[in-house]
RNA sequence: GGCCCGUUGGUGAAGUGGUUGAACACACAUGCCUUUCACGCAUGCAUUCAUGGGUUCAAAUCCCGUACGGGUCACCA
């Protein structure tokens, strides 16, 4: 039996070889310091915080260098996967505005973009390592597995398969192979590791610098029991083969370099360029962890569009995550966008950084105070659609009141800094909504005494509330009212002697505030006064 | 346990041997402004860069050790 013949045992139905795949796919056409990046996302359910900030970084390195970023469904573990879990990855990124040159949508020379479905390449590849005598099937169980860590564990040696736990499944010969597979007993395929553990490799990474590691004498699985591959081989194959010039990952995946970098030597190509990023961490009981989906609501990014943060926000806070100098860049640059900020991998940080949630707030509120009144009504009525229809139908019905409302105090130097988030922006604007405000009820006594509180409102209302004033008439007429009833019209005067009045401007502004909203907190007087209208204000009154 | 990475304030960090008296941003505190709140403005917040030693005229910056934190050692990615 030929070595070709057998590697056609082992691994069954495969119809090309594996130089026919290496000559179907052609080396880019692009300039030379054009990078090829890649995501490579699995299906597991939405996305992680972590994988947008990969694919932020990933696609502006592309984008900047004239390259090529595309995305690739790493779904070689079909136990985890969830079911539409690739248009989930796909649209979650899209509502980010991160868009591949190539995917499994737009499809691309160097599909296919989803692994399970490179299945026969991968067993080109393995096959023709068989036959080079450079892998070989392993057929040993989960116990004995097992045993051989426990026995490590115990005399303190390293862990795993290499070098003499692994000869005895080396020294099969063919037909004890094919016996057991005769048998039908279950195998992978390892790589005959040609490693030692006494040699050292350098390694360049883009983020981390110069990384030292023992070689990797591991003989680890490269095709599974079920035909796939495991993520070393496919991203070796892989990236090999769509030309992948900077493998942008979590720094999870340092440690497997040694690994990586032997596979491409075994295939006899030259590995990628690494760029390891530092994850994104997260505090408990004063420990530091990954941030995980699992454990913390903030890890998928469904949880922005739940809260109604801003895609832009979300956006930037990685942004200076990724490249501290951004921040300043963008005060520098206030009308540039984000898309021309040129990011540098000598200015990532090489430790993880803590989420920080009031930092993105910050960004947030920053961000939304800067936007127009009508664009602030539009993405709070597109995100009160999907999570709260009740207000959703009354931002249509009241939209001139909602947008002026929003607009108050908006447009200027100094904009207001209400929102972070629009499922905020409820509580900013339902009391100017006539049908939503249908009693007065309130803790006056918080405020000041009920006699007083009526006599201002008599007052003011009736003596002095002209709906055609302009905002300094009525401030003056505020001000003659705090006269007429004891109360100080001017803060500095009242400061200075406060036992002389009863009280000041503010404690009657408040209480006109309160009659008219409910609330002691809102947005410049005057303008809800307008908004609101003389109708509706006597009829705010009266319902006290 | 082996291998690897990291350690500048409450947080993100600037910083690559001497204009750093350790930027900038967030948070926090105080004050000013002010019809409330928010905004804005001003001031304060690390006598010190995990720690011990070394090199040097000079170190957060270079070297060595230690401690602490993180990652990884799957037929998961």
């Amino acid at each position: 039996m030929t070595r070709e013949e057998y590697a056609s045992i082992l691994v069954p139905n495969i119809t090309h070889t594996r130089k026919y795949y290496e000559e179907l796919y052609k080396k880019r056409d692009l300039k030379e310091d054009a990078m090829v990046v890649r995501i490579g996302p699995s299906p597991t359910g939405s996305v992680h915080i972590g994988t947008l900030y990969q694919a932020i970084v990933a696609k502006r390195f592309a984008s900047q260098t004239n390259g090529v970023c595309f995305l690739r469904i790493e779904d070689t573990d079909q136990k985890r996967e969830v079911e539409d879990g690739v248009n989930l990855i796909l649209n979650s990124l899209a509502k980010y505005d991160i868009g591949f040159d190539e995917s499994p949508l737009e499809g691309g020379e160097y599909g296919p973009y989803i692994q399970s479905e490179r299945k026969e390449i991968y067993g080109a590849f393995v096959k023709d390592l068989i036959e080079k005598d450079l892998a070989y099937p392993s057929f040993i169980t989960e116990e004995e597995k097992k045993s051989i860590t426990e026995a490590q564990t115990k005399s303190k040696g390293r862990i795993g398969y290499f070098g003499p736990w692994a000869a005895k499944e080396r020294a099969l010969s063919i037909e004890e192979v094919l016996n057991k597979i005769k048998d039908g007993i279950p195998y992978v395929i390892r790589l005959k590791s040609n490693g030692d553990f006494e040699n050292k490799i350098v390694v360049e990474d883009c983020i981390k610098g110069r990384v030292e590691f023992p070689e990797n004498d591991m003989d680890i699985v490269i095709l599974k029991r079920d035909g796939l591959p495991t993520y070393h081989f496919a991203h070796a194959v892989d990236d090999f083969l769509m030309h992948t010039t900077h493998v942008t990952r979590g720094d999870e995946w340092l440690s497997s370099v040694p690994i990586h970098i032997e596979l491409f030597k075994t295939l006899g190509y030259e590995p990628p360029k690494y760029a390891h990023l530092a994850t994104i961490q997260k505090e408990e009981d004063g420990h530091r962890r990954k941030i995980s989906k699992r454990k913390d609501p903030e890890a998928n990014v469904l949880y922005y569009s739940e809260k109604g943060i801003p895609v832009d926000a979300v956006k930037i806070y990685l942004m200076t995550l990724a490249n501290s100098n951004f921040e300043e860049w963008m005060i520098e640059n206030p009308n540039s966008k984000l898309e021309e900020f040129t990011m540098e991998f000598k200015k990532m940080s090489t430790s993880g950084a803590l989420f920080d949630m009031e930092k993105l707030l910050n960004i947030a509120r920053n961000y939304l105070s800067k936007i127009s009144a009508k664009e602030m009504y539009e993405e709070t009525l597109l995100w009160a659609e999907k999570y709260d229809k009740e207000f959703a139908d009354m931002l249509k019905e009241e939209k001139e009141i909602a947008i002026a409302t929003l607009n108050i105090e908006r447009e200027s130097q100094k904009p207001r800094k209400d929102f972070a988030m629009y499922s905020e922006v409820k509580n900013g604007v339902w009391y100017m909504f006539k049908e939503w405000f249908t009693n007065n009820e309130y803790e006056w006594q918080k405020i000041n005494d009920l006699e007083n509180i009526k006599e201002i409102l008599n007052t003011y209302f009736k003596e002095y509330y002209d709906e055609t004033d302009t905002e300094e008439e009525w401030f003056n007429k505020v001000k003659l009212c705090c006269d007429k009833l004891g109360y100080a019209s001017n803060m500095k005067e009242y400061k200075q002697n406060p036992d002389a009045y009863k009280g000041n401007v503010a404690d009657v502004s408040t209480v006109i505030r309160v009659a008219l909203t409910t609330k002691s907190k809102t947005p410049n007087l005057y303008d809800i006064m307008k908004i609101l209208g003389k109708e509706e204000i006597k009829r705010r009154i009266e319902l006290i």
